[in-house]
DNA sequence: CTTGTTGTGTAGTCCAGATTACGGAAGAGG
DNA sequence: CCTCTTCCGTAATCTGGACTACACAACAAG
């Protein structure tokens, strides 16, 4: 159940063993239907300042590249250096500790930037990154576009806000996690990812696309646990569910129990 | 225990209760030294770019002030539009949850600057500061010095690099809080505190001034769990301990304690 | 020295949530 | 239609750490 995935990415992960991504689909057929390789940057807010002949050039050293569901985008025996520009499909961004458990710091829609803080000097040590659908992902080389993007006040502002977010986010989370309940964690996430839906995904109506195994993981709680608070939360009319999708029905339900210590 | 202190600002905590912070002495004498109001500025590493002339500039419009141990810099009610720079004493950044329950965001030392995050559009919602020294610290209105700080891409940077490694602090705070025992999460914080020591404070020889319950607030931890684990550690001899100070004298074994998952 | 006050050690009880272990259902691919 | 895989529900057990409740030690102010 673990191990029928070996058409891999030789040698990113020594001795085969990957523990934090026990579920893995055989390898499928890519169904990437055709796309432009000349519309990574237009759509990113962070360019937003650059004008059209700045973005032709960087446009023309970003090689687009094509992910599997699954791939690995990166590990630390490939440390990264480049900045990341999610196309299309989805992206998680996960650590890993010693015995191996994992917390997903992000799941990343298309148009989302990854590595900004590479341009400000961090490296980002145990950092990895999956594609959990198939993915288009264009790649910047940190050092190529430095010049751009530093030397640009209007962009180094940005990135400032987008660090600011970020940071916020991630209070907000750390805080929860240590102080409310699991209940509370979950009701609060699911409204979270609710309002990041229909700014990239305009498909039906507000559909969250991750399974209770996901969220578990973006929670660091187990997937039982996590399973235990949807159903009850679909028995109080504030999601609905089916099968690898959720739908938020009442907000301010949730809300309430976002807030609850029950 | 919890009730001690009646001369407090008026109004800034309604209801005039204050489960998060417990233990309050009772008012005690100032015992600031003589201090130049001049010099808040200077040898902070965020504004290293700016001309004398242009910190002389700042530096009028920084007025300092002198807060008392257990004083709030702010609260909701007083909702904060200013930058914070910490001259001397300690400051406490926290967040409260609705039962009450608190978790310490950062434990500031001289020369650190907060609020950041409101030069880049961020507010701070509930988020507390409170005095757990007598501090001295100068406030500049955001909307003053805006114009100053973000027009000026050098200092953008110095901003964007800040909260870089805010993130990254974050994040690891984050799984390990997520992934970890508390006992490696102890020793992975006393490692870090005892870095942060002798950059600011090089009065003794690296000691931590903490005591276990500001530990415990650090880690989401209740103060009895924190301090078994300090015992263990005194006993395996990767600490010394005495009354609110902590001394890190084996750091090997303290890596190896922070990575361990039993 | 005496007394209050705050920090630390320890022990017992209790519980949310991890872990383990299934069984069943919804899709996917043939 | 049948099979295989992934996803979801549920229930029993176990455990780290919260919570409750003291006892004592270090220091501070008188």
């Amino acid at each position: 159940m673990r191990e029928e995935c070996k058409n891999e990415l030789a040698g990113v992960v020594p001795g085969d063993l990957r523990p934090w991504t026990p579920n893995l689909r055989e390898a499928e057929p890519l169904v990437s239907g055709p796309f432009d390789p000349f519309s990574c940057l237009t759509e990113v807010e962070l360019f937003a300042d650059l004008s059209a002949q700045e973005i032709a050039a960087m446009d023309l050293m970003a090689p687009a590249r094509l992910f599997r569901r699954g791939e690995l985008l990166f590990s630390q025996s490939q440390p990264v250096t480049a900045l990341f520009i999610l196309k299309s499909g989805r992206v998680r961004v996960f650590r890993v500790a010693e015995d191996g458990k994992a917390l997903t710091m992000a799941i990343l829609e298309p148009g989302a930037v990854f590595g900004e803080m590479m341009l400000v000097g961090q490296r980002m040590y145990d950092n990895y990154a999956e594609a959990i659908e198939d993915a288009t992902i264009c790649q910047l080389s940190v050092d190529e576009v430095e010049r751009f993007l530093l030397s640009d006040p209007r962009i180094a502002i940005r990135i400032s806000r987008l660090l600011g977010e970020q940071v916020a986010r991630l209070e907000e989370r750390l805080t929860d996690l240590a102080l409310k309940p699991l209940s509370a964690q979950v009701a609060s996430t699911l409204l979270k990812l609710s309002e990041n839906v229909p700014t990239h995904r305009f498909s039906q109506d507000r559909t969250i696309h991750l399974t209770h195994e996901q969220l578990a993981g973006l929670l660091g709680a187990s997937r039982e646990a996590t399973s235990k608070v949807m159903g009850e939360l679909t028995g109080k009319n504030a999601i609905r569910q089916g099968r690898g999708r959720i739908i938020v029905t009442d907000r301010d339900l949730l809300h309430r129990l976002a807030r609850s210590s029950s």
